[in-house]
DNA sequence: TAAAGTAGTTTATTTTATAAACCAAATTTT
DNA sequence: AAAATTTGGTTTATAAAATAAACTACTTTA
């Protein structure tokens, strides 16, 4: 009847990395913390538990002296939204 | 950008929940356990949640000498579910 | 009448989300 | 050129949530 609802995008905030990385080709650190409204901490960790799960790739470098952290979406995590996306379905219709 | 989601909602059970009631005109206890798949524990502490937000009706009474509890949406509820499911398309389109 | 089943509730544990505190380097102010 | 502030984060502590396990109360069956 319900289809299960994958508990790592089942999360506001990894919900809104994953919605914004899956629109563009990458985001940095605070490009996202700034459409997302998150404190920096609470994206720090929500963005590790995505990595960790190979839902998207992070790169850390630097733009000109700053430090700057680049992150993309992978096949494995466009795949886990989609099916969430569908599962989701399965409770509001 | 994004909208809230309603944190009340957004929760699997408690979302399962709401979408059943959201169909019938009422649903008892055991109904909402088989279908939703929740531990009698679980499902008990959710619908407690639900209906201390207005969200459902609870009425306990007996079916024979059986107890039984009986669960309704409210307009309420109604109002929060729609409004949930339009925040949720924020995220996922 | 003892054992097992039904319909739940309460309590305890685990997991999660979030905020607060912190760090290192860069920039700005005085 | 120190001192203070800002930037870009991470780590740690706390609060909140989900879940399971244990329990209650009553009923049915053997």
């Amino acid at each position: 009847m319900f289809k299960e609802l994958n508990p790592l995008l089942h999360s506001e905030l990894r919900l809104a990395v994953m919605s914004i990385l899956i629109g563009v080709e990458s985001a940095d650190f605070v490009y996202l913390r700034e459409q997302t409204g998150a404190t920096a901490g609470n994206l720090s960790v929500q963005l590790d538990k995505l990595a960790k799960a190979g839902y998207i790739g992070i790169e850390k470098g630097f733009r000109g002296k700053m430090p700057r952290t680049v992150c993309r979406i992978t096949e494995v995590g466009r795949d886990a939204f989609a099916e969430y996306v569908d599962a989701l379905k399965s409770y509001i219709k």
